[in-house]
DNA sequence: CCAAAAGTGTTGGGCTTACACCCATGG
DNA sequence: CCATGGGTGTAAGCCCAACACTTTTGG
């Protein structure tokens, strides 16, 4: 690129857009990694990314590569980090925008499989990733982490209707610890940010649970 | 760029470090900008700023900008978030990296000054700015304002020794509010970050105030 | 009737907040 | 001696953490 006169060109790169995809699973956190066929790093699993393109900001590609490579719209998605270690693509110099996105786990399962080339990893028992993958992943996770204890945003993993209890373990997966039933309820009602509704969940031979809803989809509060 | 058989070329674009240096003047939270003499927006004020060279980290970038641009090492430095909307230069695509740095007020007042083209702002009366400048120093004052709730960031703004009124206006000009002057040195003297010397400051006709010194300088803990 | 998870309040301790007066110095 | 900012402790209230039993269902 030219950028006027007197200067001097700037050195041109590429620009990868790179997604970490967490849900919660019956085995706890889990991230969507997906197996390359091509080189470099053939046979390893990388996260789902792809290209900047021209006349495209780096949250517009975001949205894209969730849409056109994992086949998925409106999950709630941030910018975490920007990795630019000059040796970190062997193919050459590629500066990656890493984001972090949340998927219910009922929208999980049919996004794992052998069509799409794509599974869910539990996070405590990754193999070895391609690139600097493991990496932004660690990253995204504290920030996951970090964001539970001060805003609303584990409600974009839940599914439109949820209990208590699953809302609860979510939590628990999360942060690795065990968390009082009814303090945890507690807190979480107080925040005014999810409702009961006349719905319950039969799950088993057990009394039945209170289904709640999220009161304002999409919006993630910053609590205290 | 080529990527290898059968991959699209990935379009390749300028990578830009932008950054936003705070102090705390006499007159609060500044931030040191530089007066633009080339198009686009000649004479606006704008972030010192510069290119991503080959071979280069966006964090080793962001230290090159400060020695180079601004002369200072050794601050603290760490990366806010990469602005890419498409249209952000006209001259064509940039993506910018932003940083956020803090620097001692006793180091701040050689830099401003006609011989850089730069000066301290009040960050709450700026002047219109160039590019998309004025939303970076946005949301690094976001960042600033929150990091100070949760870790010990403030003290990259002292000197090497400081007075316990001057780190609790430092607080206060940042968040905008009084604190009370024993709650807070009862709760800064217990992050057990900082230490009494021996010295102490007299500037006027009161009682002298005793000096302190951080502990691990460079070291920022994240409390609570 | 039994097993399993759902649901529900109270109390004690720790932390945070509010608040006022004496001290050391320079002029 | 007066003005100025430096320095110090205590008490009340709020919030958080700990803790156990009853309810409802399916088999």
């Amino acid at each position: 690129m030219h950028l006027g006169p007197g200067a001097e060109p700037a050195p041109l790169v590429a620009i990868a857009v790179d997604m970490v995809i967490f849900t919660v699973t019956e085995r706890g956190l889990a991230v969507l990694l997906r197996r390359r066929h091509e080189a470099p790093f053939a046979g390893y699993w990388t996260l789902p990314g792809g290209f900047l393109s021209d006349h495209e900001s780096p949250e517009a590609g975001a949205e894209r590569v969730l849409a056109d490579k994992i086949g998925v719209h409106g999950l709630y998605a941030e910018q975490l980090y920007t990795f630019g270690r000059p040796d970190r693509d062997p193919r050459g110099r590629v500066v990656s925008i890493g984001f972090f996105a949340l998927m219910p786990w009922n929208r999980a399962a049919p996004l794992a499989g052998e069509a799409h080339g794509t599974a869910w990893h539990s996070v405590d028992t990754l193999a070895p990733l391609g690139f600097d993958h493991a990496t932004i992943i660690g990253m995204a996770r504290q920030r996951l982490v970090a964001k539970l204890a001060y805003s609303t945003i584990a409600l974009q993993l839940m599914p439109q209707r949820f209990t208590l209890s699953q809302l609860q373990s979510v939590y628990e997966s999360i942060m690795g610890e065990a968390l009082d039933k009814r303090n945890f309820r507690k807190w979480v009602c107080s925040l005014g940010c999810i409702e009961a509704t006349d719905e319950t969940y039969r799950a088993g031979s057990h009394r039945p649970a209170r289904l709640y809803r999220v009161k304002h989809p999409g919006e993630v509060r910053i609590i205290k």
